[in-house]
DNA sequence: GTGTTGCATTGACCTGAATCAATGCAGATC
DNA sequence: GATCTGCATTGATTCAGGTCAATGCAACAC
C-alpha cells in the first residue's frame, strides 16, 4: 500500500521523507513518461531528479506562487489539490483551474517571464519545484525531455480552451464532473466517487455561473439520479447520462 | 514600400515570388526574434529557413488545416487572416481565434499529435509552413529556437484564458477592439483604423455573444464616440474609453 | 451548552442577452 | 435595370441564470 488515500489526500505521513515511494509518485506525475523507465538512460533520470525540488506542505489557502513573481521554476502537483486565478485590479477573481496531483502548473509563466496567476492550495499540498533554467538546458540534451515540454505546453493550450464556450449551466457542470473523473483516473485514483475540494463559489467562478446556480444545478443532477452528492464528496452514479449533457464540451 | 495596404490585405502582388522582401515578412512574423539577425549566426538561420515551405493563396473558406489531420506543421501566418474554430458532432461550431500575420497557428495540435481545429482562410491568405519534427530537432541544436517555440506556446495558453471570464457585451466587445488594435500595432499595421475581416456571427460565436448583440453594442460605442464602424471598416476613436471598459479583461 | 463563523441551499424576483421576426442594403448575376 | 443572396441591423419578446435575501447546518470556540 501507500500513503494515498482513494481520494487523493494526504494521510498523516511525510512523503518528502520517504524516498522509497518516489517512483510510485512519478508514476502519476505529468513527467512520468520522461523520468521513468520509458526509455531515459540512468544518467538522463538522475539529471531530472537532480534538478527537482520538494516544496511543501501547503495548507488550504496557502499561496505556491503570486502573480507578478519573477518566473523561475514550473511546478508538479505531487499531493493535494491547487487552484489557479487572477485577480483584476478591482479584486474581482477569474478561476483558471484546478490542478490534481500528477498535474504541471506555471507553464502560463514562461513567456510573460513572470508567474500570470496564482496558485493556490486547497487543501495540504505538496509539489515538486523544477527550475526552468535548468530544464530547458537538459531539454536541449534529451529530446525526450524537450517532446514532453513541448506536449504539456500544447495540452495546456488546449485546456485553456475547453470551457471557452457558450453552454448551458447543466452542460458545463456535466462536462466539469466529468472532466476531474477523467483526471482522476488517469491517475490511479478512484473515478466515480471524489472529494470536490473547492467551495462552491470556486466551481462557479470557473464555470462563469453563480454559486447557487451550482447548487441547484448540482440539486437536479442528484435528483435525477445522474450523481449522488453529500456536501464536497460527489458520487457519478450515471456517466452516460452526463456525458451526454457534455457532449459540446467535451469531443474527446 | 512593400505590398502590404495598412489594413494588411494582400495587393494583387505575389508575394511567394518576391524573395526580395522575405526580410520585411520575417521582421513581423512570430519567429522574426529567433530568425533575424538577433543573435542568431547565418548557419542558424539558413537552417531555419531551409525547413520553411511558403503556401498558398488561401482564399475566403479555403482550409488551411482540417480538425483530425495528423499533425505535422505548425503554421505563421504571412498574410491575410485566420480563424480557427471547432466543430462539435451536431455541428455547432466555437470560433477559437482569429489570427492575423506574424501569428502562428498549430501549436494546439502538437500534443494530440493531430489538429484539434480547423484553421480557415477569411480572406487571401499566404502561410510558412514549419515541419515540427524539423523544428523539434533544429531546436535542440539551438536553444534560442527552442526558447522561442517555449515563449509560443506559453503564450498561446495565456491567450486562450483571456476570454474565458464571465463578463458583460460591452465589455468583451471593447476587449476584443483592443486586442486586435494591439496585435495590429505589434506587426507594423495602423493600430486604431482597420477591417474586421470576420462577419459579425464569427465575432459574436468567438465572444460567446449573439449576432444581434454584437450589432447593437457596436452601434452603442458609435452613439457613444467611442468607435466609427461603416461594414466591417472599423475606426478605434476613444480608446481610454474602451480601455477602462475592458480592463477586467485586459490585465496587462 | 451557546454563540459564532463560513459555506451551502433554497426561494422570490429581476435583467442582460438570446431568440424570433422583419427590414435594410451592397455586391453579384442575369 | 431587376432580382438574388448573404450579411447586418433593428425591434419585440422571452428566458436562463444572476441577484438578493433568508435559512440551514456543521465545525469550532468559549
Amino acid at each position: 500500500m501507500s500513503q494515498w488515500s482513494q481520494h487523493g489526500r494526504l494521510q498523516p505521513h511525510d512523503p518528502i521523507a520517504d524516498d522509497g515511494d518516489e517512483v510510485h509518485f512519478c508514476s502519476t506525475c505529468a513527467f512520468g513518461s520522461a523520468c521513468l523507465p520509458a526509455g531515459l538512460d540512468k544518467t538522463a533520470l538522475n539529471e531530472l531528479h537532480m534538478l527537482v525540488g520538494h516544496v511543501g506542505p501547503f495548507h488550504d489557502g496557502d499561496i505556491v506562487f503570486r502573480s507578478g513573481e519573477r518566473f523561475g521554476a514550473v511546478f508538479a502537483v505531487r499531493a493535494g489539490m491547487v487552484k489557479t486565478r487572477q485577480l483584476d485590479d478591482e479584486g474581482h477573481e477569474q478561476v483558471l483551474g484546478f490542478h490534481l496531483p500528477g498535474e504541471m502548473i506555471g507553464l502560463d509563466a514562461i513567456h510573460p517571464a513572470k508567474y500570470p496567476c496564482d496558485a493556490i492550495a486547497l487543501d495540504t499540498v505538496f509539489v515538486c519545484r523544477f527550475s526552468f533554467p535548468a530544464l530547458s538546458t537538459l531539454a536541449t540534451k534529451i529530446p525526450d525531455v524537450q517532446g514532453r515540454l513541448f506536449d504539456l505546453l500544447s495540452a495546456d493550450i488546449g485546456k485553456s480552451a475547453r470551457y471557452s464556450g457558450d453552454h448551458a449551466a447543466d452542460e458545463r457542470l456535466a462536462a466539469f464532473l466529468l472532466d476531474l473523473s477523467g483526471r482522476y483516473a488517469a491517475r490511479g485514483f478512484a473515478p466515480n466517487a471524489f472529494r470536490l475540494v473547492m467551495p462552491r463559489a470556486d466551481i462557479a467562478n470557473f464555470l462563469r455561473l453563480a454559486a447557487e446556480t451550482v447548487s441547484r444545478v448540482l440539486r437536479r443532477f442528484q435528483d435525477q439520479n445522474l450523481i449522488r452528492v453529500d456536501g464536497r464528496e460527489v458520487e457519478l452514479t450515471d456517466k452516460a447520462a452526463l456525458r451526454k449533457l457534455a457532449r459540446h464540451i467535451l469531443r474527446d
